[in-house]
DNA sequence: TAGATTGTTAATCGATTAACAATC
DNA sequence: TAGATTGTTAATCGATTAACAATC
């Protein structure tokens, strides 16, 4: 009996209920059904039941599930234990902010280094980095181990950035340029895109003015 | 004849087809059919035909969709062409990296002024802007009318930033921070989470390594 | 006109929700 | 045991895809 593939829109709500059960054991919550976990998201009771038993059984009839038991179950899913090592290739605004973000490093994920092609930026320091010439990428990535690349260029260097990535064998690409970024199809891509985001919410709120 | 609600799914990718568009523009493209479009976009053509009509009839049967016409066409439903207005709250990484980024202003998006807590940062120049005294938040927006919030605080504070922000009439949230935020009806938000996005990569990327 | 491609309806597929037996 | 809540299957709903008539 084949484990059937969990579908993206399971897998992208995992973290949710990570940060949530985080969020609840900050409190001190010790347990939860997955009917006041379905008030907290904005989710149906039913549908969080089927997307953990997706994974396996992780509550208990009667009882619910164990704040603590539940995330570090979800933990293992999304292999948070494990080291990350990411590199960026970009020391502009968004560049500088990833590498600076103390969210990634507690849940594993290492900045190594960052890259730029700016004469001005490369020397600066960012964080507990010093920003490293975009030509040194190659044997960077020749000795160094890297799961994660970040692409945080200008849009039209997004693609020949990831291009170089993916020839020196770097398997996923988190990629911020306001392009979207192909890639051979052992690698993973994610775009970002914070202005398709915008625009949405723009959209939103317009359609909300519109009723009113 | 009622026209019928447009779904979320087709809001969310207008912005990637205007994104494409406006590319094939930069390149010099002036006519494109949804079967060209769909190879660049991986999506399929009928996906792309059934997407735009719910809005209208953009193309011309046997030619294709005039780039440029269509891209205005989106930017209509986008309202794209109206000034928005947005204060950021927190000037840590995040939040000084969305108030420079160059990306916002060119579609409109015009950010007015960043609020800050932390003494050491009110006052410091951010791109055009010095970082403001949160204190001065409910005054600031009395005297101005903004259409959207960014909150770029630590998780602890993003649920009171907003509800300061609804309180004070604010419509749209925009919310980087690492919890997701509440607000009333008649009030849009966007989480962002940009961990979450990470997570799924990740987890993506452990799959494929499974495979191999 | 012939060829191409849209607009639009119907068919399919997959995701969400409902229901309830299992069980703590 | 009785009450609560899960795990899991079936029903529903909505989104995607296929098909083709309309038409440029």
């Amino acid at each position: 009996m084949e484990k059937q593939r969990v579908s993206d829109a399971v897998i992208r709500r995992l973290p949710r209920y990570y940060r949530q059960l985080s969020q609840l054991e900050r409190e001190g919550v010790l347990r939860i059904s997955s009917g006041q976990l379905s008030r907290l998201m904005s989710l149906t009771a039913s549908q969080i039941r089927h997307d953990l038993n997706c994974f396996g059984g992780f509550g208990q009839q009667g009882y619910g599930y164990s704040v603590k038991g539940l995330k570090s179950a979800i933990a293992d899913i999304l292999e948070l234990g494990q080291q990350k090592h990411m590199i960026i290739i970009g020391a502009g605004n968004i560049g500088q902010a990833l590498a600076c973000y103390e969210g990634f490093p507690r849940e594993g994920f290492y900045v190594h280094a960052i890259f730029d092609n700016n004469p001005r930026l490369i020397g600066k320091t960012v964080g507990r980095l010093q920003v490293s010439d975009i030509q040194e990428l190659e044997s960077y990535l020749a000795a160094e181990k890297v799961n994660i690349a970040v692409v945080a260029t200008p849009g039209e260097f997004a693609q020949q950035t990831a291009d170089r990535l993916t020839a020196c064998g770097v398997r996923a690409i988190w990629n911020f340029a306001p392009i979207d970024v192909a890639a051979p199809n052992n690698v993973v891509v994610e775009n970002v895109s914070l202005s398709d985001s915008l625009y949405a919410l723009s959209y939103f709120m317009n359609q909300l003015d519109e009723q009113a």
